[in-house]
DNA sequence: CCGTTCTTCAACCAAGTGGTTGACAACGGC
DNA sequence: GCCGTTGTCAACCACTTGGTTGAAGAACGG
């Protein structure tokens, strides 16, 4: 079902024109009309393209007239960031720990404490 | 058929269970048995989720005998943290334009040129 | 050599997705 | 008050996806 937010956002920027249409709003607020201009797809499918950032809380949309103009919410970024970043430190950690392992061994050689920090814990 | 791999990417990290196992690698390399440990899905299903996120380049199997530990490859994230932070950057920046623009209105009031700074370009 | 373990491949199924077209609601211009 | 513009909703279609089961391949342990 994908309920999360984090979910809805991966989702949402996983398709290439969606992730366009991201990077033309951070240009500036657009309307539907204009998002869908430099494609060669119906409206109704830019619409649906904007529901689905909406419901990820990437855009925002306000009335004029009988126009909606999309806005971009830069928040919900720091939510994927965290995200990557958390777990991407802890990675780079596991590698600088085995690179000091490794180094240990090296200087060690046939030391009789060459602890194991292979496959799994 | 969302070909290039920043799509692959944040297509693989819009499931939670996927989500869930490049957490468990973050703390150290695993097998595809102890992947499929925590979760009451069969371990074909695993398999198929490993293949994804191998194809998006987050994950890379090596072979032990007939196991097959899986090592995440925290290079793919920067992929990803670019393409966020650009467009964070970006739309940061045009709020901070637009907070000078609006103290510009407000200190001079109704001066002869206010430049437009609304919707599209 | 044979059985067991670990993993993947193949076929299938229900549900979701991105696209279409058609209808319709809301609003401004004339 | 009508008409064109703008956008959404609804139904439909082809394709993908996450899951299943069944079979098969690859490597260890007798």
């Amino acid at each position: 079902m994908a309920g999360d937010q984090l979910s809805r956002v991966f989702a949402a920027l996983a398709d290439p024109t969606r992730r366009d249409m991201v990077a033309r709003l951070a240009v500036g607020d657009a309307t539907v009309g204009e998002l869908a201009d430099p494609y060669d797809v119906s409206v109704q499918a830019v619409s649906k393209h904007i529901k689905v950032l909406t419901d990820a809380g990437l855009v925002s949309q306000t009335k004029d007239a009988q126009r909606r103009p999309c806005h971009l919410e830069a928040e919900v970024f720091d939510l994927m960031t965290k995200w990557i970043e958390r777990y991407r430190h802890q990675a780079q950690e596991r590698y600088e720990r085995l690179d000091t392992v490794l180094a240990e061994m090296r200087g060690e050689e046939q030391s009789t404490h060459h602890r194991e920090q292979g496959a799994a814990s």
